[in-house]
DNA sequence: CTTTTCTGGTTGTAGATACAACACTGTGGG
DNA sequence: CCCACAGTGTTGTATCTACAACCAGAAAAG
């Protein structure tokens, strides 16, 4: 059971959120915020279930975490045309976070790249896309 | 701010996490659990830091997920000879439960390798190696 | 038109994770 | 001997995650 796949990307997962949260600490913004923020900027309005569907979440997790980011003045929820939808709309200050957060970022993913190697950065984007096309397909 | 590393290597964890944790269902053990019960199983008796260091784990983590392994009984914890310190050790049940595992995970480990494709699996243990020898060095 | 069913979102509960602060224990300096 | 310090583990608090159960609205079935 040592070569697993799962304890691996779980331990890769640890150290890679690790170093984006330091990072990323005086922005105010975690990881997976700013993941999920960054996601709704490019999209423009969007559903929940279609971001959770983009990002392979589970609803109820987007929920509280669109929550928080609501709580945080990052993005507004406002009822969706069809009842009982909704739509999700990134704010200026949603924005503005972004901005924050972006050189941070950007030294974040050089710092992840350089610990990774360059075939273990390009190994990771491989495995996603891969992982991707398949469950698209599938 | 589109090939975030940190975006992916979560989104591949949500992913591969989620496979291993169905798979495992069964066996009445999470994929977090089934990777920190066989590295003490493969080590022998270990000291609890010894175990956050080797799996890149807060302390604080790792000593709330053994009390909860202890309390399925699958280790037990004894003081060590240096004060305060501790002895984790694998218990009869714990080695049962990985044997119990042990087709499941085979199964999802084969699972999540077809949906890697050759390249990704073997991306991910390089990814991994990479950074393992980095951070052993540095 | 009413009932059933489906889709989309929330709430209850629990595990996994981390940071900050604390408690316990051994060791050195005085 | 006493006190500061360092190493090790726990507790308080918060986020991220998922599953099960639920609720609300809409569409389909009758």
């Amino acid at each position: 059971m040592d070569a697993c796949l799962c304890g691996r990307t779980r331990l890769l997962n640890r150290a890679i959120t690790g170093l984006f949260d330091e990072a990323l600490r005086d922005a105010g913004i975690t990881a997976a915020q700013l993941t999920t923020l960054s996601f709704i900027h490019k999209s423009g309005p969007i559903a929940p279930g279609e971001i959770a569907k983009q990002l392979v979440l589970e609803k109820s997790t987007l929920s509280r975490n669109l929550g928080r980011m609501e709580r945080n003045g990052w993005v507004s929820i406002s009822p969706g045309e069809a009842g009982h939808t909704q739509v999700i709309r990134i704010t200026r200050r949603g924005t503005a976070v972004i901005a924050k957060a972006l050189p941070m970022w950007r030294a974040a993913q050089a710092e992840a790249s350089d610990r990774l190697g360059s075939g273990g950065a390009e190994a990771i984007i491989q495995a996603f896309d891969t992982l991707r096309g398949r469950s698209a397909r599938g």
